[in-house]
DNA sequence: AGCACGCCGACT
DNA sequence: GTCGGCGTGCTC
């Protein structure tokens, strides 16, 4: 406990900072970003606030090595960092490393060579020389690659007259990562629900204090165009906004999107961006060149200098849940970000989580609701198709009633959209002559048979493997079928109904990649297609603006697992999708083929009384003490084999926990997957609301006895009860 | 994160 | 008899 020590925090699974030596003539304050030793090499690390602790010896205290000239990390960032870290029972050090992604950012950004005009004419002018010269004679700096091309003259002439001296080397500052966005570029014309919520937006930022609003309203609401007046707002008052996206939806559109609004596309973060890119952007974030980001979840660690406002659009996307390495659900670190840096959130969605309707019920976020429809468009006639008045043909999935609406839309030169959320051709195999079902060898679920690759795989691990052409057990030769549809099964029967329409299948397992997928939504997007054929992937990011019928061809799936939040993601996912009809205008419809057309996720959809919806699953949430009434936390178990990783869960499930907790080794205690050659078990834990769940679980791991070396535990999931 | 230390299979 | 696999532990 010396002045001359410093606390510093390293980017290691380290759960509190260690203590260096200040070396004469460097001061620092915390938040600065430093080098120190560490064992044999030297590492990035942060001043952070905890008084220098005495444990370790004086005189072994070693000294901090350097100071970078970068801004410093910021004090809400630094209490955000602490408390991502005790809510997910991580380790500080792994938080902070989400924040200092990027280390090559601290050294000053390399200079782009250039060649300037010396003032010294060269003894001969030719033609060539003097296009050169004329352009070059105001002794501006232009960037030497692609010189010659961009002057029109050969490689040749430019050096020459380096070599003359005419031209000599110089550098200029490389452009900013992202140009200024501009609050008044384009201000849109709003409709009248839109302003209020907009106005109501706009005087949460001036009030520049932390709130938390939940936008709700249908597709094509006009969500997107409300909080971009709050980004406005943000930046008039000279703060940085966040807009977190789920990954999928980051697209391209959506950052033009906000270039025709702001006169600029924002900055961009994702998982994809080259490494020069994640340096430059998180360089301008910190120096405050850069005043507004398009994200994923990880944009949140980002060391923005002046945050005023962050909007988690689509907030009830399961895509802002992180499940590898720390486990945290962005949209709820989100509302803790702000609640820190004491600025406002905005969670928009049209189909909001549980959590955060409820959140909004009781008064902790302002609900604004957006009525209607915008600039008139329509939304589609919604119908359940009750699958036991209106069955498909045998062996064949669409029921007359679609097919009969499929011919209509293809008469009327319409596109129709069938929405199958299944991968591959049919989710199992089975031998008609001895009853044998496919089955992973690493998991307990079905192998899924992908007729184009002609392979069996498993949605679960990624295994796979090919198609026999007999059964393994019995040896029978075609005896092997095909039970129920996939995406390219759904794709022959349209083939085989339609022979002459244009079908095309979006799934996330197709050939081709990025390239062809863009292709493909180009293709349909002029037009090009009359029927598509997609799984989950048509229901996020992209807009088919001609769609004029929606056929969900099972919209009973997901209904039936164990998943405590199954009804509400089918819901979620169902009004996306159905959604998805007539967002450009004009008479829409969207069909469900179901079984239980009154269940009350079916029945909500078809009548469109979500309202209906939401307060039955709020009250069997209630009931059941699920998030967000009580808590819920998932233990990980996992080992090397199935049978450890079991028997590790069992174990920590018989520990016998007070009464106030609830445990479950489950859903229906399959392996949740097999990652990286370890077998996974899902424990649930349950808890009521205010419990220390995360005291209760470190106490309970601590008192376990030690599982064999090889198991992990972790959280996954965690509710909203922090504020 | 690195890097060392420490126990069990196929080889000069 | 060793070389080497990566599981575990440590770095102020």
């Amino acid at each position: 406990m010396q002045a001359d020590t410093v606390s510093i925090l390293l980017p290691l699974a380290v759960e509190g900072p260690y203590t260096y030596r200040v070396p004469h003539g460097l001061t620092l304050a915390p938040g600065d970003i430093v080098r120190v030793p560490l064992g044999p090499r030297e590492m990035l690390g942060a001043v952070w606030d905890d008084p220098p602790d005495g444990s370790v010896g004086h005189n072994r205290l070693r000294p901090v090595a350097h100071r970078y000239d970068a801004p410093p990390i910021e004090e809400s960032l630094r209490r955000f960092v602490d408390w991502v870290a005790r809510y997910t029972m991580t380790p500080r050090g792994m938080i902070l490393r989400m924040v200092l992604r990027a280390p090559e950012a601290l050294l000053p950004e390399r200079a782009i060579a250039a060649l300037r005009f010396s003032g010294t004419v060269p003894a001969r002018l030719t033609p060539a020389r003097e296009t050169v010269l004329g352009r070059m004679a105001d002794g501006q700096p232009l960037p030497k690659t692609g010189l010659s091309s961009a002057l029109g003259v050969s490689p040749a002439v430019i050096a020459g007259l380096v070599a003359q001296g005419t031209l000599v080397e110089a550098t200029i500052a490389p452009p900013p990562v992202a140009a200024l966005p501009d609050p008044d570029h384009a201000r849109p014309e709003l409709g009248t629900g839109q302003i209020e919520a907009a106005e109501a937006l706009r005087a949460m930022v001036d009030a520049g204090s932390y709130e938390v609003a939940l936008i709700d309203g249908v597709t094509g609401s006009g969500k997107t165009e409300v909080y971009f007046e709050a980004v406005a707002e943000a930046l008039r008052r000279g703060r940085q906004a966040l807009i977190l996206l789920p990954e999928i939806a980051l697209t391209g559109d959506f950052l033009d999107r906000f270039a025709r609004r702001f006169g600029a596309r924002p900055a961009e973060w994702h998982s994809e961006l080259p490494q020069r890119g994640r340096e430059r952007v998180w360089r301008g974030v910190a120096d405050g060149t850069v005043r507004a980001v398009v994200g994923a979840r990880s944009a949140l660690f980002l060391p923005f200098r002046e945050l005023g406002l962050v909007i988690v659009d689509e907030e009830h996307d399961a895509a802002y849940k992180q499940d590898e390495g720390v486990t945290y659900h962005a949209r709820d670190m989100a509302v803790v970000r702000g609640n820190l840096g004491a600025f406002p959130v905005v969670l928009a969605s049209a189909t909001p989580s549980i959590e955060s309707r409820v959140n909004a019920d009781q008064g902790r976020y302002r609900r604004l609701h957006l009525p209607a429809r915008f600039r008139a468009a329509k939304l589609p006639e919604i119908r359940a198709i009750d699958l036991r008045t209106d069955p498909p043909e045998r062996g064949r999935f669409l029921s007359p009633v679609l097919v009969k609406a499929m011919e209509e839309t293809l008469a009327a030169g319409s596109q129709s959209l069938l929405f199958l959320n299944r991968r591959g051709y049919a989710p199992l195999t089975l031998c008609r002559t001895c009853g044998h079902r496919f089955q992973c060898p690493n998991c307990s679920s079905w192998l899924v048979e992908h007729r184009f690759r002609g392979q069996l795989v498993c949605h679960h691990c990624g295994h796979s493997e090919p198609r026999p052409s007999h059964c393994p057990i019995c040896a029978s030769e075609d005896s092997l079928v095909a039970c129920g549809p996939g995406v390219e099964r759904i794709a022959e029967e349209v083939a085989a109904r339609f022979p002459d329409a244009r079908a095309i299948v979006l799934s996330s397992d197709m050939q081709g990649g990025v390239q062809q997928m863009r292709a493909e939504l180009e293709a349909i997007r002029s037009g090009a297609v009359d029927i598509v054929i997609g799984t989950q992937l048509v229901a996020k990011g992209h807009n088919f603006p001609g769609l004029a019928l929606v056929g969900v061809v099972d919209a009973d799936l997901g209904l039936a697992q164990g998943d405590p939040r199954a009804a509400e993601r089918t819901f979620q996912l169902l009004a996306q999708v159905t959604g998805r009809a007539g967002r450009a205008g004009g008479d829409s419809r969207a069909f469900l083929q179901t079984y239980a057309p009154d269940h009350p996720v079916i029945a909500a959809i078809a009548s469109g009384d979500s309202e209906a919806f939401y307060q039955r699953e709020i009250e069997a949430r209630r009931v059941s003490g699920l998030p967000p009434f009580g808590r819920l936390a998932g233990l990980i178990v996992s080992a090397a084999d199935r049978a450890s990783a079991m028997s590790h869960a069992q174990a920590l499930r018989r520990m016998a926990p007070p009464e106030d907790v609830a445990m479950v080794l489950g859903p229906s205690e399959a392996p949740l997957a097999v990652l990286r050659g370890r077998h996974r078990f899902r424990l649930l834990v349950r808890a009521p609301r205010g419990f220390d769940l995360q005291g209760f679980i470190a106490g309970w791991l601590a008192a376990s006895p030690p599982p064999r070396g090889s198991v992990k535990v972790q959280i996954d999931i965690d509710p909203l009860s922090f504020l």
